[in-house]
RNA sequence: AGGUCGCUAGCUCAAUUGGUAGAGCUUCGGAUUCCAAAUCCGAAGGUUGGGGGUUCGAGUCCCUCGCGGCCUGCCA
C-alpha cells in the first residue's frame, strides 16, 4: 500500500470512529501525552489540548502521559524537570482536564516501571533499519540539529507503542506526522499477538482537523525551543508584548490569504479560534486598519478567551497538594493497568517461573 | 580496557613563537514601520571543564582529575 493510500485509509477510519464516539464512548480508551520540557502554549491548546478535553467530556476514558524519560531523547539534561512537570499539570487542570469528575488519568513514565519494562520485549519485535527509516524521527533529529543520536531517540516510537499498549489504549489522537509512529504501534501489537498470544488491540488514529498554529515569527510551527510561543499561563501584558512582536507584512488592507500571507492568516486564525468568527469575517472587520489593529484585536480576543483558564491556573497553583494528588492518583491507576498487562505479557511469553 | 581527538559567551567557532579573550548568530534596547519583519545603531553576555605547576605573564606549555566524541577490543 502506498503512503498516500495509507493516509487515505487512516482518514476514512478516523471519520468512522469519530462518528461512533458519542454513541459508544465505553468502547474507547484514549492515550495522549507531552514531554515535560516546559509549560504548554496556545499551539498545544488549540492543536490538541482542547480536543483532549472534548473527548474527556464526551465520556471517554483518557490517559494523559507526562513523558519525562523522553525529555532526554534530544538533550543531555532534564533541566528543571520537577518544575516543568508541575507547570504541565497546571496547564492540564486549567484547560479543563479533570481526573476527579471524569475518567481521566494523568501519569508519568518514571512512575510506572512495568510500562517501561514492556519496552524490552517490544524492542525485539522491531528491526534497526525499521527505526532508522522512520520519517518523523529523521525530521526531528534534523530539526533538533543533533550530531549525536542517542538510542532512546531512535527507539522512542517503540516506547510510544508501550505507552499505548500497556493500558490497551485503542484510540490515539494524532496529527499526520505521528501516523508512522502509530503504524509501528499497530505493527508491534500485531507481531506480539502473532508470535505469543493475542492480548493487544491494534490502536487507531483519531486524526484531528485542528489547524497547525504557527509561531509568532510566522514561518514555523509554534514551539518553546524556537522561542516563538505564547504560553497558556502568560500574563495579559506578556501576551500583548509577544503579539506585538509578531511578524506581519506591509499591506495595510487585512485579508485572509494563507498562501501569500501566512503570518497575517495565522493571526486571523487565532482570533477566529477565540471568537468563533471565520477568519474571513475577522479580516473584513479589520479592513484597512492594518496589522496594528489586527494585533490589538488578537490581544483582546486571546486574553479574554484565556482569562477563565488563567484564573483557574492561578487557583490551582495556590494548591500544590491538590496538584500532587492528581498525579499520584493517576500514577497509581496507570500502574494497575501496567502490572496487569505485564503479567499477561510474561505469561504469554512463558516467563512466569515460580 | 587501550588508542586518539576534543572541552572558550545561550549556540557555532576564532585568538601568531606564551603578551589586554574576540566575531557571527541568538537575546535585550533604540531608530525605522499602521504593528511587525528586514535593515541600521547600541548593549548585555566568560572563573577559557576542575585543580595544581612552570613563568614577570598561561586559552596556549607541563602534571592531574572530570566529561564527551570516534576507532579497536573485552564482557553478560
Amino acid at each position: 500500500m502506498t503512503a498516500h493510500a495509507t493516509f487515505e485509509e487512516a482518514i476514512r477510519k478516523s471519520e468512522l470512529i469519530s462518528a461512533d464516539l458519542s454513541k459508544n464512548p465505553q468502547k474507547y480508551r484514549v492515550l495522549t501525552g507531552d514531554r515535560p520540557t516546559g509549560p504548554l502554549h496556545i499551539g498545544h491548546y488549540f492543536g490538541t489540548l482542547a480536543n483532549r478535553v472534548r473527548l474527556q467530556n464526551s465520556g471517554l476514558e483518557s490517559l494523559i502521559l507526562i513523558a519525562d524519560y523522553q525529555v532526554l531523547t534530544d538533550r543531555d539534561s532534564v533541566g528543571q524537570i520537577a518544575a516543568n512537570v508541575r507547570e504541565i499539570l497546571l496547564d492540564y487542570l486549567a484547560a479543563g482536564l479533570d481526573p476527579f469528575k471524569h475518567k481521566t488519568i494523568i501519569f508519568a513514565h518514571s512512575a510506572i516501571p512495568e510500562l517501561n519494562q514492556l519496552l524490552l520485549p517490544f524492542l525485539t519485535l522491531v528491526s534497526v533499519p525499521e527505526l532508522e527509516r522512520n520519517p518523523t524521527v529523521k525530521d526531528e533529529i534534523k530539526a533538533a540539529g543533533l550530531n549525536i543520536i542517542n538510542a532512546a531517540m531512535l527507539m522512542y516510537p517503540v516506547h510510544q507503542a508501550a505507552d499505548i499498549l500497556f493500558c490497551k489504549g485503542n484510540l490515539v489522537p494524532v496529527g499526520k506526522d505521528q501516523l508512522p509512529h502509530l503504524e509501528l504501534s499497530r505493527k508491534i501489537a500485531r507481531r506480539f499477538n502473532e508470535r505469543y498470544k493475542n492480548i493487544f488491540p491494534e490502536p487507531d488514529a483519531l486524526l484531528s482537523e485542528a489547524p497547525t498554529i504557527l509561531g509568532l515569527d510566522g514561518s514555523q510551527k509554534m514551539s518553546k525551543s524556537r522561542n516563538n510561543a505564547i504560553f497558556l499561563g502568560a500574563s495579559e501584558d506578556e501576551t500583548a508584548k509577544l503579539i506585538k512582536s509578531a511578524k506581519t507584512d506591509a499591506d495595510r488592507q487585512i485579508t485572509y490569504d494563507p498562501e501569500t500571507r501566512p503570518e497575517v492568516a495565522n493571526l486571523l486564525r487565532l482570533i477566529s479560534l477565540c471568537t468563533g468568527q471565520t477568519p474571513v469575517q475577522v479580516a473584513d472587520q479589520i479592513g484597512d486598519q492594518g496589522s496594528g489593529k489586527l494585533k490589538a484585536l488578537l490581544t483582546d480576543s486571546l486574553n479574554a478567551y484565556l482569562a477563565p483558564m488563567r484564573k483557574r491556573r492561578l487557583e490551582f497553583a495556590k494548591n500544590p497538594g491538590l496538584v500532587s494528588k492528581v498525579l499520584n492518583m493517576g500514577n497509581q491507576r496507570a500502574r494497575e493497568f501496567a502490572i496487569k498487562t505485564l503479567d499477561e505479557v510474561r505469561g504469554a511469553m512463558g516467563m512466569i517461573y515460580g
